[in-house]
DNA sequence: GTTCCAGATGCAACTATGTCGCATCTGCAG
DNA sequence: CTGCAGATGCGACATAGTTGCATCTGGAAC
């Protein structure tokens, strides 16, 4: 990712956030700027840690009030990990991708966006079910970590 | 469910239990009562309530250590809900299933446990990962509440 | 039935992940 | 520049789960 491409998350995220009549305040930007800068997974605290790098102090609260609004407009999903805390991303068109979760090294895993299409398809007929597929990582056991597996716990 | 398939399943946890050389004591009978004699998808503290409710109450270490036992002996499934406690209920051969959840009424469906057989398949053969299909709830949005659905959140 | 001890339990303190109420501060519209 | 809705900081609270340690007990050995 080129510095011109962070430069074009972070005004596009600015943008979509006025667009809703949104403040753009200092906790908010700083907190863009990491998430745009970053390929990652962050966590909240993740996220925190990166912002005091930054020099721009936020009270884990406002963190937490500051990414519930981005994820309301639309700007950032958060992915629920079993065990451990959700992360957050900036939502990229282009970029879209599920999660799988290794449930023995913990490493996250990117899964191509389309892959749950036809278990959310038999859902919709068949329960009525309408599936979001990225708002849960997938669990199960990495390449390097299957091998000594174990089904239980 | 019967009071002989109740008593059934006790039985098969308890000998399970037994088998892998576990002691069989009064907070894990009265536990595996507990789960063996319902059909909802119970957490740690609901299973704490209900042990008092039957006059066997156990500290919430004991309910957490005890459900960790029996999750490492194959005898009991535990399911990580985004948001809220896990859930955990008796595994049953014959009952399997998968299990969606409701993000907006929180209700927890069943779904087929062959749904995400074509799944496991690709991402084995494409990424070398290896599904536990069972380990975490799908979520969505139920027949009720999807027509009301807001995506982002 | 008694003894013995690995393993189970009770308890309290601790960690981690969020949430909330309230006083203060600040973006930004006018 | 000013006013104020909305954002922030702070601390207390809530929930879910874990851990260290002293005590108790299931069940095997005798």
């Amino acid at each position: 990712m080129t510095p011109n491409d962070v430069a074009r998350r972070v005004d596009d995220a600015v943008a979509r956030l006025r667009a809703r009549g949104e403040r753009i305040t200092k906790a908010r930007s700083a907190l863009i700027d990491v998430l745009a800068g970053c390929e990652d997974h962050l966590s909240a605290d993740d996220i925190a840690d990166r912002l005091a790098a930054a020099e721009t102090v936020a009270h884990r609260a406002t963190v937490y009030r500051t990414l519930e609004s981005l994820v309301k407009a639309g700007i950032v999903a958060h992915v629920h990990l079993p065990h451990g805390a959700a992360t957050y991303h900036l939502i990229d068109a282009d970029r879209a991708h599920l999660h799988l979760l290794c449930r023995t090294c913990g490493e996250i895993l990117d899964a191509p966006s389309d892959l749950l299409d036809d278990v959310r398809a038999r859902l919709e007929s068949s329960a009525g079910f309408r599936l979001d597929p990225d708002h849960v990582a997938l669990t199960g056991w990495c390449r390097t970590c299957a091998p000594d597996a174990d089904v239980a716990g």
